[in-house]
DNA sequence: ATTATGATTAAACAATTGCTTAATCGTTAT
DNA sequence: ATAACGATTAAGCAATTGTTTAATCATAAT
């Protein structure tokens, strides 16, 4: 079989593996980077953490973060397209709280393995 | 007080917050958008994901994932300066495996979140 | 209706990221 | 020692991302 990628080694690892399994396997997590991408920034998962604790206005989320309405929007808007915060509209105010329980977990795992000391 | 961003609203939310102590929790959190964005990326969820089932060369991921050499090792370096991945050396073959219990749960919880259907 | 205010959208720019090619390092075999 | 091979590093480029400014939308008040 010829090889696709000339860069890659003639003599493969005694271990026998099935490369064709092993890629059907690594489809599983399809779409999992586009979740992560989106926690990937410091100003998202701020956001994420503070609208744990109580909705916020966006409005109020650019003052606390010191930031300005366009990108505290642009933000949410992202978070929103992976259904990670939903809102409610009271008035002229738009109110944004979380849209998944999963997400807590994520960052309390992510928090964890921050906390952990290398040897 | 003077308003430090013109762009903010002048009434403020009538619930009164302390935006001095909720910036102080949002602190909370510094440093963990850096773990996503290694995350966020699908060649690394991938390598992590394989990696969970067993250790593998830089070659045999490069075969995987059908990518050049230089941009696996290129990936490697990421999770390994996160501490997501740690490797031994057998001859010529660098071996890379997983180095921390957090990241399939991360892994599991965004799978969880993903499979959820929208209303 | 007009004005004011919170929020969103659009366009443009700067910074970051991921990949490629080429060169180099480390180990093994000749 | 030299050659071969797996892996890493460096430099350069293309694509993506985050922010800003300006314009627009939506609701409420005058």
């Amino acid at each position: 079989m010829a090889q696709k990628n000339p860069d890659l080694c003639d003599t493969f690892c005694p271990s026998e593996l099935d490369f064709a399994a092993i890629r059907a396997k690594a489809e599983e997590v399809v779409g999992l980077a586009e979740v992560f991408k989106v926690l990937g920034d410091e100003t998202r998962t701020k956001i994420l953490y503070l609208l744990a604790e109580q909705p916020l206005c966006v409005c109020d989320l650019a003052e606390i973060l010191e930031m300005s309405l366009p990108a505290i929007s642009h933000h949410l808007r992202l978070l929103k397209a992976m259904r990670l915060v939903k809102y409610v509209r009271e008035g002229k105010m738009v109110y944004y709280s979380l849209d998944d329980h999963h997400i807590m977990n994520l960052i309390r795992e992510a928090q964890e393995h921050l906390a952990e000391e290398r040897p």
